[in-house]
RNA sequence: GCCCUCGUAGCUCAGACGGAUAGAGCAAGAGACUUCUAAUCUCUAGGUCGCAGGUUCGAAUCCUGCCGGGGGCGCCA
């Protein structure tokens, strides 16, 4: 029994209860919930749902718990149902209406853990967004990996999913950057507020080797402009490979020039003004941003004439929109928090839903070494990139080790810490359990033991406490799928898989699953390795969920 | 000054919607492999959940005020 069916068996019996004593069932909640104590004396589940009902029922909670009690406990599923302290109900499930979950995982396989929360809703996530003057850093990399597993964790709930990179290629930053290829190139010292770093180098030789004439010989203005298409594609490539490399790719790179080009930032402009939400002072044109909830309005169009960044942003949101999304997601680090009213006034503005436009903040990730902080400086080329840290622990432990904090909290990355000890990341704990049971699989073929399929085994015989606390760990997953991608928090995904493994290990250290000798494997093997081919199915979509890989052996 | 965010074990961090004795990993100490992978397991030690109030049957969680760290408050992008 599922912790979904049991919570509905619970709330149809508080029903019932109130029901029949005269009680008006609307004091019910909407959705009840029954936990896993941690305590195991308090049994396999636990409801607090007489606590709640208690008071607007006018009841005490432990005489309600105890009716319910009375009720649950004629179930055949349910083998004891106490009330405990305040008013807690606890209960204890039949080991075969508690295997019930092997089954759904073995009949569901790789769709076990998905869910239909966001059925059909289209999605746009956009998270890396960094422009293409430099290779990926580490704060970059964060979002790359939480971004994308995000991605999957809303696929996962039936979520339409675009993943989207915007970049902007019509501002000061690229400017920099070509000015800073074509000084190196000509062998001039990089402008003060230029970019450093080898990559620099690298790309501007590649830009001149790119042509048969001397690109440097050409008048200034074309020059820059070879400069600027040709360095900025290839960084731009560069870019990609790595994310590519890092198991991210995207759907769309959305370039902020075609909003330019195409007019589609002058006809926003125009909307805008014709709705009087944008108006003239002081030379330039403002957003009447503070009618919807931003601190202060905002220039769209400078003074001078030219778009201000908003306006790009206007008219990207506004072009999301027209594609049909009924979600934009922005994933930005903390130093943008500052923008979050900004967007989500220019929605409202432009006449959408201001809750269609969700912004997640992720605080900032520190370089540290020997506990000292260092500062990353892209001028001074003392920049960790993407690559620098797959380069030092793997993508899989780099992805692992960016996912499972929650992006609320500032993460130090020590590198030499991260490099000399990458066995400590807990992500080969949860990898070696997938092996470990991979492995048992394979044992129990070479050995001739079919385990047959999972309706004909004798699930029942799982009676063992760490059977139960793995079989109830299994049980978790879809809930915790579901939290995830409700919270937008793909972190919980890695934590809860390190409970799982920890569960297998357990059992795995209790339980003998193939028996030495054993010529004809027993109902109790062949039960076990029903349960063992679920942890290991279970612990396969999680991992894939983080975009980290599930090895068969270790 | 205003806004966002964090403050939990020596370190790195979990604890959504208020629940029972606050957890994990690492680090420290002690144990467990002739048998399915010891990258594992078991035990010990380690805490005024930043501080102070408030809300209530019940607060690490919600509210208020302080303290401390990080970030942001441009006609930059």
């Amino acid at each position: 029994m599922t912790p979904a069916a049991l919570a509905e068996l619970v709330r149809t019996t508080a029903a019932d209860v109130l029901s029949a004593r005269g009680v008006d069932t609307s004091v019910l909640p909407e959705k009840v919930t029954v936990e896993r104590p941690r305590n195991p004396e308090h049994g396999d589940y636990a409801t607090n749902l007489a606590m709640q009902v208690a008071k607007p029922a006018g009841l005490n909670p432990r005489e309600l718990a105890g009716w319910l009690a009375e009720s649950l406990a004629q179930r055949d599923e349910i083998t004891s149902a106490e009330v405990a302290g305040p008013g807690f109900l606890n209960l204890r499930l039949a080991a075969d209406a508690q295997a019930a979950i092997v089954r759904d995982v073995l009949t569901r396989q790789a769709a076990f853990g998905a869910g239909e929360l966001y059925s059909g809703l289209r999605v746009n996530l956009e998270f890396v967004s960094a422009n293409p003057t430099g290779p990926i850093h580490l704060g970059g990399s964060r979002w790359a990996a939480v971004g994308d597993a995000l991605g999957r964790v809303l696929t996962a709930q039936g979520a339409e999913v675009t993943r989207e990179y915007y970049f902007n290629d019509a501002g000061a930053q690229i400017d920099r950057f070509v000015r800073s290829l074509v000084a190196t190139a000509l062998g001039e010292e990089i402008p003060e507020d230029g970019y450093g770093g080898e990559y620099i180098a690298e790309i501007a030789s590649e830009v001149v080797k790119s042509r048969s004439d001397d690109v440097l010989a050409l008048p200034a203005e074309e020059r820059d402009e070879v400069f600027r298409r040709v360095g900025v594609g290839l960084m731009f490539d560069e870019i990609k490979r790595s994310l590519h490399e890092f198991g991210t790719d995207f759907d769309v790179f959305f370039h902020e020039d075609s909003l330019h080009n195409s007019g589609a930032v002058a006809e926003c402009v125009q909307r805008l003004k014709d709705s009087g939400n944008l108006y003239h002072a002081e030379g330039a044109w403002w957003l009447r941003s503070s009618e919807f909830g931003d601190d202060k309005d905002r220039v769209v169009i400078k003074s001078d004439g030219a778009p201000a960044y908003i306006a790009g942003d206007i008219a990207y949101l506004r072009d999301k929109s027209d594609r049909g999304f009924q979600l934009c997601l922005y994933m930005l680090g903390a130093d943008h928090h500052g923008y979050v009213s900004r967007l989500k006034a220019a929605a409202a503005a432009m006449g959408q839903d201001p809750d269609s436009v969700e912004v997640l903040i992720g605080q900032l990730v520190n370089l540290v070494r020997h506990g000292e902080p260092v500062r990353m400086s892209k001028r001074a080329g003392t920049v960790v990139t993407l690559e620098d840290l797959v380069e030092a622990v793997g993508v899989d432990a780099a992805r692992y080790s960016l996912i499972r904090s929650s992006v609320d909290s500032a993460v130090d990355i020590d590198l030499d810490l991260i490099s000399k000890h990458t066995n400590e990341n807990p992500v080969f704990y949860v990898q070696y359990a997938h092996a470990r049971l991979s492995s048992l699989q394979r044992n129990a073929l070479s050995l001739g033991i079919d385990r047959g399929d999972v309706e004909a085994a004798d699930l029942a015989l799982l009676t063992h406490d760490r059977e139960g606390d793995l079989i109830r760990t299994l049980g978790e997953f879809p809930r915790v799928v579901r939290s995830a991608a409700e919270l937008r928090e793909p972190h919980r995904v890695a934590r809860y898989l390190e409970d799982l493994a920890s569960a297998y290990h357990r059992f795995y250290d209790s339980c003998r699953v193939l028996q030495p000798g054993d010529d004809q494997p027993g109902p109790l093997t062949i039960a076990r390795l029903q349960l063992c081919e679920a942890a290991r199915q279970v612990l396969a979509n999680g991992l894939s969920l983080l975009g980290v890989s599930a090895p068969e052996q270790m």
